[in-house]
DNA sequence: TCTGATGTTCGAAGTGTTTCGAAATTTAGC
DNA sequence: GCTAAATTTCGAAACACTTCGAACATCAGA
């Protein structure tokens, strides 16, 4: 409590919710590792035709895929960019920031 | 995917949905500034009287702070020790350091 | 404008979570 | 061994999450 505000365990929790299911983990760590913030899937070497791809990757069906895009979305871990047929993805990197900060500030770091 | 395991998702998912909860978060956070590791509960200059002493500043029962501390310990977020009739609480922090991690990976920091 | 590709929404079934109060457990101190 | 304090377990009710397939929506290109 203290120094944080009442509706702030709210919000993190909101996002930690966004990552308690292990797809949206794998779906995070693969945007996290391709699209981050302002160079979105698809561009330059990286091609990854979001909702498709990683619906086929993780074995589920595509409806899932994008429920669990709109979560990640949803909770303000990752943007989504219509472009054309496809949608982009990219992880928040103020959204990491302040998860980076929660742990700094309870590891004392 | 690539470099983690299959079953490392798994993982950080079940940490992630200990914080999924905004009361667990606030009992998370306290802990994380009282006691850390090895300066458990009610050591020194701090006193808390974990499952008590939560539970009144919460607002909710003693039984629901309990099974909270349980999903917390579960995940491997926070040790436990009993201490007489005192169940004393302390962050663990190589969990602490594995999530700050998966962060600064992400961040690429 | 039709077609195929991509992605979203809907409804439903099964499962898991949250919370409480009551009862049980554990332990300190008499 | 009793009693009181601290915490856990149990059972139940309400609610939320996960996942699917089917139906719908949107867009690119022939």
């Amino acid at each position: 409590m203290s120094k944080y505000r009442s509706d702030e365990a709210q919000r993190y929790a909101d996002m930690f919710k966004a990552l308690s299911n292990p797809y949206r983990v794998k779906i995070f760590m693969r945007l996290a590792n391709c699209c981050v913030e302002d160079s979105p899937c698809g561009s330059d070497d990286q091609i990854c035709e979001c909702v498709g791809t990683l619906g086929k990757d993780l074995g589920i069906a595509a409806s899932t895929v994008s429920h669990h895009i709109k979560e990640l979305h949803r909770s303000g871990l990752i943007k989504i960019k219509r472009h054309g047929q496809r949608t982009e993805c990219s992880v928040d990197s103020a959204a990491l920031d302040l998860l980076l900060g929660f742990f700094k500030v309870s590891a004392k770091v």
